[in-house]
DNA sequence: TTCCATGTTCCGCA
DNA sequence: TTGCGGAACATGGA
C-alpha cells in the first residue's frame, strides 16, 4: 500500500539495513518495471559504491549511491550540493512502489524474494531487494532528485516539518475540483494516496465529493491538522493497519463495517473513479 | 471464472 | 488550464 507513510517506512528501513555497505553485484530482473533507463545504467550507477544517504518526496524513495560508505545520511530534504554523478556524491537510485510494491532485507545465502525486480548484494554479505509482483512502479536514476521533482511537477510534500497551513492553503487556492481528487493529485501534494485520502477525510468528517471551493476556512484547516496527524499516526505504527487505533478507517477497511466514530454503516462507492470507503453518518 | 486492487498516464470532452 | 470519465498497464487474491 504504497503511499507517502509506506514509503517514509520503506526510507527509515533502508537506512537501517543497507546504508554504507559497498554494492558489489546489482541484479535486474525487470524491463517494464524500469524508467527510462537501462538495466546497464542501474549497474552502472551502484556497482562499487554505496548507498550514502537517502530521501523522499511524496511516494517516490531516492537513495544516493555515494563513492563510499562514510557519508552521513541528510534524512530529510536538506541535501542540495551540486549533483556530480561521476564524483564521489554519486548518482541517485529512485523507487516508485506502485500498488504493491516493497523493499526487503536479508543476510546471507537466502533466496530473494518472490517478484524481486532489483536485487543488491553487498560486499559485506547484506541483501537489499526492490520486489513488486504487479510491475507497476518505476526504477530508475537521477542526478539530482530536486530536479526530479521539478520536472514531473509534483507538489510539495506535506510531511515535511516546513510545510505548514498557510501552504496546504495556497496550494489548494484556485482548485475547482472535489476535494478527495485533489488531495490524491501529486502536481498538488506529493504523497497521498486513496487509502490515506479516505483516512484524513473520515477522521476529519469530510465528504470526499465536496468542492473544495466551498470548502470553509476552518474545514481547510482542520483537513491540514488531520492530514498532519494522520501521517504521523501512520508512521508510527510503521504503516500496518492491524498497529492503526481503532477509531481509524484503514484499520478495517470494509463496506458495511460499523463505523467507530458515529456508529452508523461504512459505505463504498466510486467517486472520481477510485473507490471510496466514507461514513454518511458523519462525513458532511 | 469474474471482479477488484494501494498508482500513473493518456485520450477525449467539457 | 483544470477536471473528469474511461481505458490501459500486469498480476495475484478473493
Amino acid at each position: 500500500m504504497p503511499e507517502l507513510p509506506d514509503v517514509q517506512v520503506f526510507k527509515e528501513y533502508l537506512d537501517a539495513t543497507s546504508l554504507h555497505r559497498p554494492v558489489e553485484s546489482v541484479s535486474v530482473q525487470a524491463e517494464r518495471v524500469l524508467d527510462d533507463v537501462s538495466p546497464s545504467t542501474i549497474r552502472r550507477a551502484l556497482r562499487g559504491r554505496a548507498l550514502t544517504a537517502s530521501r523522499r518526496h511524496g511516494k517516490h524513495l531516492f537513495a544516493r549511491a555515494g563513492a563510499d560508505g562514510r557519508e552521513t545520511n541528510t534524512g530529510g530534504e536538506a541535501d542540495d550540493s551540486a549533483p556530480d554523478p561521476d564524483g564521489p556524491d554519486g548518482r541517485w537510485l529512485r523507487l516508485h512502489f506502485g500498488m504493491t510494491g516493497t523493499l526487503e532485507a536479508w543476510e546471507g545465502e537466502g533466496e530473494a524474494p518472490d517478484h524481486t525486480r532489483l536485487r543488491l548484494d553487498f560486499a559485506d554479505g547484506g541483501r537489499l531487494a526492490y520486489t513488486n509482483p504487479r510491475r507497476f512502479g518505476e526504477i530508475g536514476v537521477v542526478d539530482d532528485p530536486d530536479r526530479f521533482v521539478e520536472e514531473q511537477g509534483l507538489g510539495p510534500d506535506p510531511w515535511a516539518d516546513d510545510f505548514d497551513l498557510a501552504d496546504f492553503r495556497s496550494r489548494l487556492q484556485g482548485r475547482r475540483g472535489g476535494v478527495k481528487s485533489t488531495l490524491m493529485n501529486q502536481r498538488v501534494l506529493a504523497g497521498l494516496g486513496n487509502v490515506y485520502v479516505d483516512e484524513v477525510l473520515f477522521q476529519r468528517g469530510v465528504a470526499p465529493e465536496r468542492a473544495v471551493p466551498e470548502l470553509a476556512d476552518d474545514e481547510l484547516e482542520g483537513l491540514f491538522r488531520t492530514m498532519k496527524d494522520v501521517l504521523r499516526g501512520a508512521v508510527e505504527a510503521r504503516a500496518e493497519r492491524e498497529r492503526f487505533p481503532d477509531d481509524w478507517l484503514t484499520r478495517d477497511r470494509r463496506e458495511g463495517r460499523s463505523c467507530p466514530r458515529c456508529g452508523g454503516a461504512i459505505g463504498k462507492r466510486e467517486v472520481t473513479g477510485r473507490a471510496t470507503y466514507v461514513c454518511d453518518g458523519h462525513q458532511r
